[in-house]
DNA sequence: TGTTGACTTGGAGCTACTCCAGGTCGCTAA
DNA sequence: TTAGCGACCTGGAGTAGCTCCAAGTCAACA
């Protein structure tokens, strides 16, 4: 798979999948005979559990955490520290979405004011 | 009242106070005679605005276009489009939370997964 | 007369990309 | 055979939205 194909099948940009392969958040991509970038299916779909912990707003530092761990022979500790990334993330997210549901009233207040609906 | 206060009132820090001043999004903030800025009430509430939006994720250009409008004097057409700007963010909002339930999703199912709940 | 503390400025650094210039390589068409 | 095309390569600059820092000023206090 080139990596037009590979950003395709992954929702990540070409421009992108580069950066993160520089920032060691893939294993090493292997290459063709002129050099061009080949992605197996494993690194596809690594590449597509990349672009949904971006979507969940993870740092990237926690993302190449989690890389060398997901890359790591698994053992008891690795699978448990997987855990422990992922619960605390989790935790982020649903502050993030309390967050947004707080702007969101916030918004349509404003709205209500400037449409003349408020009652005050 | 001084930087500090303000930052406290509004909830932004005193940097990106300072940096919303230069960037057009405050009206300009009046000076002491020792050249500190000085914030009247008027202007902390604005910065509570402000905070508010950044809250929501409006990005600068938009909260620029916003500040010119709601310090220029208000006529049916500006308060029409100063609606139109609200109502915009509102549907990007709404589109994130979206967004952010989805990844959510997916990261409980990666928990189960790796927590051996997976019934797959 | 220092020293402290709150402010000032300009500028560098950060994250997570995104874009660009300049170059290589294999393929097709003239 | 040579010219052009399109997909890729690299290194480096640019972006948003801050955040931090160094160096300087000024009033107040010991």
């Amino acid at each position: 798979m080139t990596i037009q194909e590979a950003a395709a099948a992954s929702g990540l940009s070409i421009d992108t999948i580069r950066f993160y392969e520089k920032a060691g958040m893939t294993p090493p991509v292997p290459r063709d005979a002129r050099g061009w970038r080949t992605f197996p299916p494993s690194l596809v779909e690594w590449l597509t559990n990349l672009a949904r912990l971006r979507a969940t707003g993870m740092p990237m530092v926690e993302m190449q955490r989690f890389a060398r761990l997901v890359h790591a022979t698994p053992s008891l500790e690795i699978i448990a520290e997987r855990l422990a990334i992922l619960r605390g993330h989790n935790v982020c997210l649903a502050r993030r979405r309390a967050e947004l549901e707080a702007a969101q009233e916030y918004l349509d207040h404003k709205i209500a004011v400037y449409s003349g609906k408020d009652t005050r």
